[in-house]
DNA sequence: CATGAATGAGAGTTCATTCAT
DNA sequence: GATGAATGAACTCTCATTCAT
């Protein structure tokens, strides 16, 4: 495929993605994303062979993306404490933006691929970064110096539950704050 | 419909919940229930009228199901500290199991229906039940005098991350108990 | 069958009736029927085994009621003029009420049935008794010396049309009496 | 659709017009035409998504047509007596062909749609039609000075009687002659 | 006689996928 | 590369008809 091809690959990534938001995973049919795209069908044909190849290259560029803002958010001279903070501050906005999100899709692509990892590696992802981040607050002393795995896990449930929840059940910002406000207070040390 | 009636719906809901644990919400048809029934296409329709009707039948019969298991299992004079055992002890079987077991059906269901709120009154049912159970064990003594409110929900929370963590991931005992002691610690003032 | 059952069949052709004045021959279905009925599906079956019979059955029941009032409503006295004045009102009146009646039915039964000739009895019924009734006329000296059949089949036709046209595209009472008076004027020979 | 499909789209209203007359309206599905089209079932939802949506089109087509014949047989210097010999010698052919025409579709169609008013439509434009024709005929006093709106309206409903009964009940040359000549004595002033 | 649960054929409709242009 | 018409499999749903009780 040529440059040109590479372009209009992206276009239907793009559209594709809007059509995961508005209708999750399952029920998307290969019609949706042709109509979105407003190309033919066989022409989909000649980048994809199905909605879930789609869908994983969606949800590919999603993290790529993710990575980057929060690189960009975090400073050169940033403590344990200011890192937890951004790191918190791009799940709240995320968990709040739920519904315009592939949340919802990628939940219903885990269930019909229960083989699948893709969600277990961002999760294990969050883990490890979460684990030297503890291990970094603690031995700056920001931090109690607590099982730094179990917590980073502990972490990534509540963040998870948060997650779920606000998709099946909305949520508010508050909830959310007091939530997140419950995690800091369980690993930072606070000053007296 | 008479009582001979009465048993096939039962039969019926039966098989139809094997269904749902085997392949969710949306991908099931009501071929599928025909199929797992054995009996005729139309005669399905004489008890029910689409996969989402004999989903909430299937849903409602097991809530009932889970507060007899519960109430069987907290005794006369327990300890706000033992129903709180007993609770996550019953939610730990029911994570474990999630491999056979509706949950990743109804957050399907719960994404198609984004109205529905069955999710969302079994949720605030967990919240309200473990508010008063903290209250409980506050005037008690035997748990920390926090926010009940915000704390039940903290519970709630964590337990929904690993519903959801342990259908699309996977998990083993041992981190739900990580989970579980961290939850406990959090409330239960320990003695000396 | 006994007597008992004779009056069920009495009813069940009463309640059928119901049924296809409101909605015609081919969209009645033996469902429609039995709930119209309240009976058990097979209790229909006993009586009658498909929509066409009781159809038939319906319309004979009709024609019946239609000689009784026609013979009531003629006095032993009456002129030929007289006869033609009422014939022609029970005919308006059943156009007037065709949203009531089976005059619908009856013809979607034909398109349905183009053997069978339950229509073209009753309009050659019809014609016999203009027939006679216009040969009276022209000798007693009330009505013009025409050739009495087809006038008779005249008077039928322009029935016919305004029948149709009323079932299809409704009817008012004016233009009724403006269509039986040019029948009249045609036949009877007006006192100068 | 490009051009191609325009000639199937005709393709297919030749077909469905066939199978229209010979099955009427009400019991043609979607099948039968698929089958007399010879096309896939998924085929046939490309260029109509219901059988009343074929029926209203063929019809459509089929009133052109009728409106080109009648144009064609209209010469420049026709009186009025030659342009309704015309017109009820064209009624006349139709008819004849009953048997091989929409006319009981259309009535059929008319039953179960009773807000549309496709054959209101036809009737009215025939009644307009009729009665230029009557009020031009009785200025160069070739015909009688009667009402022309009645009189027209009288017209198409001998007309409409004579379509039904042949549709109903089969009709001969014969018969349909003398009505026609009826129509014609009534209209026409005989030279003496 | 009467019931109504059960069956299965058949109509409607939608899409993934192909293929001639 | 790109198109979009065409196909056919798969689902949904409704009834006529039967039959055990």
């Amino acid at each position: 495929m040529g440059e040109r091809s590479l372009q209009k690959k992206q276009f239907i990534l793009e559209k594709a993605k809007e059509v995961f938001v508005e209708k999750g995973f399952r029920s998307v049919t290969m019609k949706d994303i042709v109509e979105a795209c407003e190309i033919s069908r066989g022409g989909l044909y000649l980048y994809f062979s199905s909605t879930e190849e789609i869908f994983l290259e969606v949800l590919a560029a999603e993290s790529e993306e993710a990575d980057d803002v929060f690189a960009e958010n975090v400073g050169e001279n940033a403590t344990a404490a200011d890192i937890l903070a951004v790191f918190l501050k791009e799940q709240k906005k995320e968990i709040l933006r739920s519904k315009k999100t592939l949340a919802a899709a990628a939940y219903e692509y885990a269930f019909a691929n229960p083989k699948d990892t893709v969600l277990k590696k961002r999760f294990n992802d969050g883990v490890v970064m979460l684990e030297k981040l503890i291990k970094m607050g603690a031995e700056s002393g920001e931090f109690y110096d607590v099982d730094a795995r179990i917590a980073a896990k502990n972490v990534m449930y509540v963040l998870e539950g948060l997650k779920i929840a606000s998709v099946t059940m909305g949520m508010s910002g508050e909830t959310i704050d007091n939530e997140l406000y419950m995690i800091m207070q369980g690993l930072i040390i606070e000053e007296e």
